[in-house]
DNA sequence: ATTTAAATACCAACCAGTCGGTATGTTGTC
DNA sequence: GACAACATACCGACTGGTTGGTATTTAAAT
């Protein structure tokens, strides 16, 4: 009598309406049976898959890191020879992504460490860890075109790349507050503007 | 027997403690009696002075921000004559803010908008409403900086004041998620570098 | 004496997690 | 290929503790 979804699909629906519901409502607030109902499954289904709620979290943002991790390394602007065509090219790209409604293309990352940074310390450690994953990607391209066309920068690659990802994660912090990713695609057009700066391939300039 | 504290501030003493509470558990996850505790005070008191969690988290709000505008105006740098001066001072100021553990320098205002953005309306409105005050300040100085030294440029005055708070924004949820604020510094670095380079006064570079 | 401030006791709703049970594969054996 | 024996997937009612909020009472201040 019970419709019954392909084996395996279960689990993956759950994860996905968590990327939803905990994007739209932070982690604290999204209930367990929110993520269900959103699934369409049952509490009996979710605590087969996962032990508990923080559990779903972590596995949530494995999982929103491993699809961000292969959206990024299969996006056309990987194919640029150039190390600062890369880097301007995934500003572009995140551009292209605000798209939609807020908790479609909001970080899930973000979302959770800004609340459970000081009570859930695996959970922080979880998005740390997949936030740092992500700036190591934007650190060699930053690498690269430092040692083409910066070499004497008196700044790090790796803090460019930090910087980078902090101006993301504020552009989405802004938009939550006004309402709508128009002000987020000014902030990403000072950041292009930025990057183009330090690695000014024109050489008007020392 | 009840020890009695000056009247008028206990509704302060709860206003301090939740801005230590939500800005460590978040909104959703801070409970009204955990705001108690932290002010030593009952619910009893609470809800004498507040009619429901979400008044108190609207009154914080306001709370933060009158304190924050307080503090910015009458900061040092604020005494600078050239508004460029003023905007970088602002940023080293920003920077000498960065002390402390995380709950105590991190953005009342960001970290309730990131979860309430979508459940809480009036939240979001007020959250949105003061940070566009402490813009609204940023780009004072920065209009006029551009009337200066940058009156041809492509970009906005407001753009430039969203940028600055996006970053600061940014670095503070990566100040989160990596468990301390050296990263922040860094990023504020970047952004000093980046309106160094929008205002130039050497005159070297159109 | 009236108003304001604060404490205690309490409640109804909610929520993470449990449990017993059912339906659906899967595997090994003859 | 029939049939146990077992494992996996899922359901939905239930529970014990928590939480926002209320009702009642006490005490201080003017």
């Amino acid at each position: 009598m019970t419709t019954r979804i392909a084996p395996h699909d279960s689990k993956t629906r759950i994860l996905d309406a968590a990327l939803q519901v905990i994007r739209a409502r932070g982690y604290a607030a999204s209930t367990v049976d929110d993520v269900c109902h959103a699934a369409g499954l049952t509490k009996g289904s979710f605590f087969h898959h996962f032990r508990s709620k923080e559990d779903l979290a972590l596995s949530a943002a494995d999982y929103f890191a491993a699809r961000a991790d292969r959206l990024f390394a299969t996006a056309p602007y990987r194919a640029a020879a150039d190390p600062v065509d890369r880097l301007l090219g995934y500003v572009d790209f995140r551009v292209g992504l605000l798209r939609g409604a807020l908790p479609q293309f909001t970080c899930l990352l973000g979302t959770m460490v800004q609340e459970t940074y000081e009570t859930h310390p695996a959970l922080r450690a979880a998005c740390g860890r997949h936030m740092g994953d992500h700036v190591a990607m934007l650190e060699a391209d930053v690498a690269e075109a430092r040692r083409l066309y910066a070499p004497d920068a008196p700044w790090s690659a790796d803090s460019v790349a930090l910087f980078i990802q902090s101006v993301l994660q504020g552009a989405f912090v802004m938009a939550k507050a006004r309402g709508g990713p128009e002000g987020a695609i000014e902030s990403l057009g000072h950041l292009r503007r930025y990057l183009e700066s330090l690695f000014d391939r024109s050489g008007r300039c020392a």
